[in-house]
DNA sequence: TATTATTGTTAATGTTTTATTAAATAACAA
DNA sequence: TTGTTATTTAATAAAACATTAACAATAATA
């Protein structure tokens, strides 16, 4: 099917974390559990996520203000809050700083799932009309990173695999300056290993291969850094 | 622009009902109340309305039922129901007919002011794809979706099921452009799973074989994304 | 310079998604 | 009911995509 929803799970029992983590998993989304409001904030920012479900009574940075963080650098995605109390008070706070949905512990785990699936797809309807960019030119090029297409010049355009699709897109907003191994391999591949970078390897090698119809273009490789897509 | 929203509530008991009309129409909305399913949907086909508000328990015709008449002819008017009994079943049954959201009676009315606000805010944007359009030229086809005639050139129509005929309109909205699988999924089969997906990919063999009388004129994939209709 | 880590490239292997046809069900109207 | 049409499910093949392996080349550095 269409690629598995991306959930980052911030709970700080770790039983309960784990085993809804595990739970989650089952049901075809991946998962990522931080323990704290720090630890889901970092991993807010460095990887990419559908939805956050959020406990809300944490140590140190409880759910509301982690929430507030989040919706700070992104709007618009749906997050579910975790509340062991369902005090009048804290729904509202919850809905103020943009819950989506909130459950009340303990939870029934299907209710969890329809509620999940109910949010990621009204939001998938209107991420469809949101306005990314996608359309660039550059050199003699025409990549369309909707249609996955890339054109040289009046050429029939050639179809991008989406991996190929979005490491282009990625090296071209930083065009002409590093993007960095690491982001690719964190927003894209989601992992940071051995062989998700190798992997990473073989499609340089593939986008090099489209862009060498234009001796203007090219991709270095910075030694140990990343890469950097150069149009003279 | 800036017009009430309005909303439709049905609900049986009398008192309740209409305490709750003039709360919500205090609160600036548009505020139509009917006191049983049958009179609902009347009142739902003869105005328009941005919200739906559904009591689940009602004589003659559930709310469960009314909301799946509604979401027949407007599939994508966000509904809420109000339950007494907070039934795994009923909640879950809900979701499955489409339900936005749902509160167990009796429920805090700034909560029910929080829930309208998230879900016309997310719904605003959903509704720009829709198009009254029911008259379609395109190529040397000439398509009437209102009938669900396809016509070649000056051959007699063929006549398109409900759902092809539901498939082209979405691809025709989009043409040129990306129909992603999941809003036909989504808009049409009201579920995105594995089967639907498939029934989904017969349907576009139909369609194919329909068109491919126009060489002009054809569906192209885009693997994992979903298709395009394409006229040159 | 010798050694190690990183990158380049191609090929093979594995996985997911789509295409197509046919058969089984379901929905509907006579 | 029966016959008709619409839709889903199944089965299989093909295509598209992604990962891994293998080996070569290059860069860093001890």
């Amino acid at each position: 099917m269409n690629s598995k929803k991306r959930i980052l799970l911030v709970e700080d029992d770790p039983n309960f974390g784990i085993i809804l983590r595990d739970f989650l998993k089952m049901n075809e989304y991946d998962v990522v559990l931080a323990k704290n409001g720090m630890e889901g904030f970092e991993k807010f920012k460095k990887f990419e996520f559908n939805l956050c479900i959020l406990d809300v009574m944490m140590p140190y940075k409880d759910g509301f203000t982690l929430a507030t963080e989040i919706k700070s650098i992104a709007p618009d995605i749906p997050i579910i809050f975790l509340t062991a109390k369902s005090m009048k008070e804290d729904v509202l706070k919850g809905y103020k700083v943009g819950a989506d949905d909130y459950l009340k512990k303990p939870f029934d785990s299907d209710v969890l799932l329809f509620k999940i699936k109910a949010i990621l797809k009204r939001n998938k309807l209107s991420s469809i009309i949101d306005t990314e960019e996608t359309e660039f030119k550059f050199s003699l090029f025409h990549f369309n990173s909707k249609l996955r297409h890339l054109k040289f010049k009046d050429e029939s355009p050639v179809k991008l695999s989406p991996k190929e699709n979005m490491l282009l897109k990625l090296l071209l907003v930083h065009l002409n300056d590093l993007m960095p191994r690491e982001l690719a391999l964190t927003r894209i591949w989601h992992d940071d290993n051995y062989f998700t970078s190798r992997s990473m390897d073989v499609y340089i090698a593939k986008l090099r291969k489209q862009l060498q119809k234009d001796p203007k273009v090219s991709i270095n490789n910075i030694h140990g850094e990343g890469f950097r897509l150069i149009v003279e």
